[in-house]
DNA sequence: AAAAATAAACTACATATGTATAATATCTTG
DNA sequence: CAAGATATTATACATATGTAGTTTATTTTT
């Protein structure tokens, strides 16, 4: 549905974002977010640094745009499309999924989400927040559970996940996912 | 024991310091953390703009250095001083004396946290999540559940409560204390 | 109280940021 | 495919950042 926006731009300036977002993906990859510059970027980018600004109003809303791709992506996989599980169930595949999803793109993410990068970290955690927000109002998870606000409930475990995603990103020997998410399962009462 | 490292600085230094964090502090009520320069937080604290640069990198070094005062603050003030307590008694207390102390200190850290300021976040986290993890890996957390990995209970915890904070400080007419503290007792399954 | 130590202020400079305007190149539409 | 639309490039400028070297003022030590 976002995408539908991203699909109708002018080729050139399609060809523009694709280039920008990979020479920031890849640079962050090299060194920490403060010593990119936008200069550093448009050299990368073959960008002229005046067209950065015709799209961006600042590095960090380059950052902030490729965050957000991300978390499209991540939502879009992991996400279960099962109607009749309930909170417990569906948490827990989620928890599960995404898990993996960061362990597969770990180097990217890693580069994102530390050193200064998670700058924009609320990007993710908003986005993240509001879809399992919305989520937790459906009828299904409100009977399961009446008496927890869906608000409270999704900033919570939204804040809880990302928390324990940026900590085990930033290991160098993380955890065994299937060791975090045994875990997981004690933190999450909701049946 | 951070505080002797400050103690033991020049007269001038400490001074400085001083001046550089409130303005700072001040800036943010006023406007968001892009749009407060290191030249503006020089003028407003009297202070020349190399002198800065002799005390910190850059703006996010003088941010980080707020925070982590503020946190210092926050955690010898709110953290539950009774040995005998449990893991749900010490977190749901301390929970609750979190909320009341950020509810106190709104303003500042409203700015702080949200509109960009949060950039350091991590730097909470971070401090935040160490603490707590080597609470939990004393012996009386460590027999009340033993089956909880003391990381990765920390890491969960703290990236909740932050998160719901952060939330809770963003909106403009925010829930009421103990509504957001009976939600919490819900989450937190450990005895 | 004087001397030694050292922090703050001053000056200057190289680079980065963000913006405005005009020229050129590319894309889309009819 | 041609014409109009529009994105990119090019150029220039004002401001901000970060650093080096020097002088002045304050603090600590003796």
């Amino acid at each position: 549905m976002d995408d539908q926006k991203e699909n109708h731009l002018d080729l050139r300036q399609r060809k523009t974002r694709k280039l920008l977002v990979e020479a920031l993906a890849q640079l962050l990859v090299e060194r920490p977010y403060q010593e990119v510059s936008v200069v550093d970027i448009c050299q990368r980018a073959m960008v002229h640094r005046t067209t950065f600004y015709a799209h961006f109003n600042d590095k960090q809303e380059l950052l902030r745009y490729l965050l957000e791709g991300l978390e499209r992506e991540c939502a879009s996989t992991c996400l279960p499309q099962e109607p009749g599980w309930g909170p417990r169930e569906y948490l827990l595949t989620a928890g599960r999924n995404v898990f993996q999803f960061f362990a597969q793109r770990r180097e990217l993410y890693r580069a994102c989400l530390n050193s200064g990068a998670d700058a924009q970290a609320h990007t993710l955690e908003e986005c993240a927040a509001g879809e399992l927000c919305r989520l937790l109002t459906e009828p299904r998870f409100r009977e399961a559970s009446p008496q927890v606000d869906p608000q409270v409930a999704a900033h919570f475990y939204t804040g809880a996940m990302l928390s324990l995603i940026r900590w085990w990103l930033s290991s160098d020997d993380p955890l065994p996912i299937d060791h975090l998410l045994s875990n997981l399962e004690q933190f999450i009462p909701i049946q």
